[in-house]
DNA sequence: TATGAATGAGATTTCATTCAT
DNA sequence: TATGAATGAAATCTCATTCAT
């Protein structure tokens, strides 16, 4: 056996990783319960019982119910956001979209919950009243903005090269590239999570590419 | 005053159409609640007090909170189908479908709230629990069904006439469409429900069409 | 019997005095709680047993627990007031102290509770902070204004009918007052309330007057 | 280093004066935390904060937090005992209890916390019930008896050298000067612990001597 | 039938105390 | 022995629903 840690540095980082440890089985314990549950009727008591913790001790970790939910949902971005990253290395700008698509869907995929939150909770109405009351909180509006720039920037890098079309606005092409997105994500949780979502990331990049209109 | 109606006919229709009009009132007014303070935390008696009536008094017209929310998401689907069978007049699929595109977008412009209900409650996940825990209730199945086969109807009219490519399966042409449809949506309700909603619908309707690649 | 009133005008007085009822009644139950069990411990629930109401019920008629206590003060001090305004009609300003300070001793013996309350709650400390932080709640600060006036106002006659010695000032003088009944009541609070309050008051009106020394 | 100390004596006193260290630390901490908070909403967290402490660390010194809150009223009455017992030498007993006035005044002056929870805890409701279901503590009921006997052996030498009325009992003369005491005090502290409390000393000196009657 | 207050089950949250390290 | 996090009982508060008028 190693000798037990006496010095305060060595205390100090085995308490910070068993909080760390803590406090992620509780973000995982949520996301399970919003999963089998729905998002509507979370409960606190719930989650603490799937994290296996007692009621009291989520409010070590987390000031509130919202600060769980809202942690949960930071949490999925930034996966999203890493997913995304692993894209960089591609040379050609479009086939690192299509990898990033074919990331971003395989990542929700495994994960329906992440999405029922990113709709219902901050994702949608309460992270629009707070755009729209200005109120914004940082953390939230650093995320969407780092999802667009990556977007942005590589079909820009597109365009420069001639592969895709100049009539239409940058900021216009990539609504309708994010929008695809969502609404295949969408589509797929309203059919229930069917286990083909990724599948269907070659199929919307050729959508993106080229239309529907026969050639 | 003006003598009382003595007939039981008029009598009784005198109070249906009371009746309706209270109906209406407390729909009207859960969606304005709604609207306002998300959807997560809509109360009985702030949708009472928003329809000018007494919290014991929408128990009269409605079995309970489920129910009522379930009335509103009718409703708007029931008015957005009507919306798009307004375009069944024009004989050329794409711009019959043009038309739909644009008759939906400007019924939701007009209504965020219901959309917020769209995906928060029914319209997303509680709905798909009960998909997959087959208690489907008739009502949502049959009106999601209906949005279907319209679509589904004037893709394949406009695949006959060689309008549209083959190659792809009439089913993921529809729900890349309908994808795009929620796509467009879910960005502007993301953006705050700026008022350029139905403006984007020529911009979708062209993506859908010709796609982002450059010619 | 009389017909039930049908009017509106009707209906809503009825209502409002239903209101007072149960307002009074929780109140009342509330000082009984806090005679009984001590300040320190309130509890609500005990509160809406005592008053024979469900526990959501005193949030009907209460904003929350501080709203309660904050409410049983103020009510105390408003009754306090009006049994000194009752010596006002006495012509000689000493002997109308002398009625006034009988008349607070017979009050808070009849409710030890109040005085608890007084001292331990907003009636010290926390009133004192808010003082001390300038965020003086109106209400309170009013009252003690009222009773301040009350008792410079009437010194100040027997001072100039030379009753009153000249050479200390009227604040200070209406502070040893004010403070020779606190004590009193402070005294017989800590000795268990005995029931004897009252009977000190004439020994209190002749202290003040006369002082200890030896004649 | 120095040479630890070897002899079990020595180690043992270490550790004792280590313990009251702790001890002091805990109950100074409580008293600033009261003087700032309120007495109505400690918490053992908080005072450990204070104390620079854990919060397991003060169950090492106290049984829980009613231990605590005692040991500072207890401390409190015993200081302010020995502040009174500093006047002994007087030999002119009114000067011997104008002395004491001012030596509680001083003390209680910097010390407000003391006053609140002589108030507010023990000091008046709980302690009054303990009194009243006779489980009355030991402690407090001897600090009280050894106040009223040094009060009333020093009015009972004032009396015998004609230098007090003996027209009232001495347990009344007693209360009453108490009981100005006590006023002072809470007048003092109704207006925001002013510096000037020890000033008014001679004030209630006084007054309790010549009373408020025009000479 | 409308009213609006009462109800009380149930959710969130707090915090004194315990306990493993 | 100090630490500081876990515990969970207990308190506060909410709100869908009921019900007397």
């Amino acid at each position: 056996m190693a000798p037990p840690p006496n010095n305060k540095v060595g205390r100090a980082r085995v308490r910070e990783s068993v909080r760390t440890a803590y406090r992620e089985a509780i973000l995982e314990a949520a996301e399970r319960v919003i999963s089998r549950d729905g998002f509507t009727g979370v409960k606190m008591a719930d989650i603490a019982a799937e994290a296996g913790v007692a009621a009291g001790t989520v409010y070590n970790y987390f000031k509130n119910k919202e600060a769980v939910l809202e942690s949960i949902k930071l949490r999925g971005f930034e996966q999203i956001h890493q997913q995304m990253l692993a894209a960089r290395a591609l040379e050609d700008p479009l086939e690192r979209i299509r990898s990033q698509v074919r990331g971003v869907f395989e990542y929700v995929e495994g994960r329906g919950a992440l999405f029922t939150i990113y709709m219902q909770h901050g994702g949608v109405h309460e992270w629009i009243q707070q755009r729209i009351h200005k109120k914004g909180r940082g953390a939230n509006q650093e995320v969407f903005a780092r999802f667009d720039q990556l977007t942005l920037a590589t079909l820009e890098e597109a365009v420069a090269r001639g592969q895709v079309r100049e009539d239409i606005a940058l900021e216009d092409l990539a609504e309708m590239l994010g929008g695809l997105i969502d609404a295949l994500m969408f589509t797929w949780f309203r059919q229930g999570c069917p286990p083909n979502l990724s599948e269907k990331s070659d199929l919307l990049f050729d959508m993106f590419l080229h239309g529907a209109h026969a050639r």
